[in-house]
RNA sequence: GUGGCUAUAGUACAACGGUUAGUACAUCGGGUUGUGGUCCCGAUGAACUGGGUUCGAUUCCCAGUAGCCACCCCA
């Protein structure tokens, strides 16, 4: 690949370009092609969501992939991963740092502070699905540039919408037939859990710097010391386990909200894992946090289990005011499609194929061809599920893609039909066929499809 | 970002320090002239890149690159 170094403000070549392999361009890293067999799952995918979103008043909104990169360093938060380790970000020619968005989260929320929409009736609901980019380790997985579909519910307080958010969520897996387990907690707002990081702190310096404590974690202590209760380090999880928790830390207000998202979702039977070491890694969050993690399919699958996590999000009080807005509180989730395409794959799920073909027009000689373009129209026009191959001269290869496609039926025209006036028409499945007069084609046709339905 | 494993046709895999690098699926062509799904025959098509060891490297070693796995973190 090439380097380039910069140079008073000039882009110099320090390393000359070499291709792969002299034919082709490799892709970069952690990209992805989605080839058309794959482009089933999307499909899939995106219909969901459409039913989903138009049922619980989501409307769509497509924001920038290019983002000024203050935007995410001071919502997402610089000391975040995210922004810290993750971001594309880089000097354009107007010498502005620019990034690609991480995530959707903020430009979403820049964008209904920038187009008035606390003007609209609230809480204006959003549904977002677009590409994000974050230059992490590639797995499988996990991509550079992947695919979130996100929901924002803003200028609504009330943890209805928390709970009607991740009920929104738990219908999309379970409908898709994907296992799924809702990690929940809430971290407060940040009044509470200023003094409960205070606690927490406390309970750490005095118990875990007598054990042991991994080196990340000692670095954490005092920086980020939520993390500290994410820990996987087993010495850490020993010590976290009998750590403070926040929730019995919350203040009035945020207890009732979050004692009031759990009973929403007690009550229309979503399940979930109160999860008090659950802490996103975000700066805007407050309250209500979740993250949605896969259940692995069963034990007589040797696979081995990756937690990743299909989804996350939670309540954000106070960002659309720090990003400039009229305070507004709001709540939103993403979910990550590829992640979801990767565990519909994992489970052998069937697809339907909504593709079928009802008629094949085949054609033999320049003549027929002619005659059967304007039939293949014709048929269209009226609706029909009608398929061709008019760049194959042979019979034989017409009728071999026909079975491909899985057409009910092939119409069959050929020199010897022009001159009588007539059409063959094939069952594909028993490979009988008769001959129709040409004028009455489309009467048959329709004919035996309704007959089909019955 | 740290550590480990891997790298062969479009895909999934195989063998080998030495002449034509195999198999399956896919693709294309054929099994008489106008008939698909099964079957038979044939063809196309590959050693990630660079360096080293060696008479000789696809094979052994090193680096780069990419993928995967664990961690970090997340979607």
């Amino acid at each position: 690949m090439q380097k380039f170094i910069r140079n008073k403000g000039k882009i110099e070549e320090i390393k000359p370009f070499k291709s792969k392999n002299g034919k082709v361009f490799a892709r970069l890293r952690g990209m992805k092609d989605v080839l058309p067999d794959e482009y089933r799952y999307w499909s899939l995918i995106s219909k969901k969501i459409n039913e989903l979103t138009k049922t619980y008043g989501y409307k769509r909104i497509d924001t920038p992939i290019l983002e000024n990169a203050e935007l995410y360093e001071r919502s997402t938060g610089k000391t975040s991963d995210i922004i810290a380790k993750e971001m594309f970000s880089f000097i354009d020619k107007n010498d502005d740092k620019i990034a690609l968005r991480p995530e959707g989260t903020p430009g979403i929320v820049r964008s209904y502070v920038e187009h008035g929409m606390f003007n609209l009736p609230q809480p204006v609901k959003l549904f977002w699905l677009g590409q994000v980019f974050r230059h992490d380790k590639p797995q499988a997985g996990r991509f550079r540039q992947f695919t979130q579909i996100d929901l924002e519910c803003i200028g609504e307080k009330g943890p209805v919408i928390d709970a009607q958010l991740i009920l929104i969520a738990y219908n999309f897996f379970k409908e898709l037939q994907i296992d799924i387990m809702i990690q929940i907690n809430s971290i407060g707002c940040s009044e509470c859990r200023k003094a409960y990081i205070n606690k927490l702190e406390n309970y750490y310096k005095e118990r875990g710097n007598r054990t042991k404590l991994c080196n990340d974690c000692k670095r954490r202590l005092g920086k980020n010391s939520l993390r500290l209760l994410d820990c996987k380090e087993d010495q850490c999880i020993a010590i976290s386990a009998d750590a403070p928790q926040i929730i019995d830390y919350l203040c009035e207000e945020c207890k009732n909200h979050f004692v009031k998202v759990l009973e929403y979702l007690d009550e229309v039977e979503v399940p979930y894992n109160l999860n008090s070491h659950l802490v996103r890694g975000l700066d805007y969050y407050s309250k209500t946090v979740f993250e949605i993690w896969p259940i692995d399919a069963d034990d007589s699958n040797v696979e081995v289990s990756r937690q990743l996590a299909l989804g996350g999000g939670g309540r954000y009080d106070g960002l659309v005011e720090y990003l400039g807005g009229r305070p507004a509180p709001a709540c939103g989730f993403g979910i990550g499609v590829e992640r979801v395409i990767l565990k519909i794959k994992e489970k052998n799920i069937p697809l339907k194929d909504d593709d079928q073909a009802d008629i094949f027009v085949a054609q033999l000689g320049d003549q027929a061809r002619r005659k059967a373009m304007i039939l293949f129209e014709e048929l269209r026009r009226a609706g029909l599920q009608v398929r061709q191959d008019f760049s194959k001269d042979s019979l034989k290869n017409q009728l071999e893609v026909a079975n491909k496609l899985g057409t009910k039926y092939s119409l069959i025209l050929g020199q010897k039909e022009i001159v009588d006036g007539t059409i063959l028409i094939r069952d594909m499945e028993s490979g009988i066929q008769e001959v129709v007069d040409f004028k009455k084609i489309r009467q048959e046709i329709t004919k035996r499809l309704n007959n089909e339905i019955k």
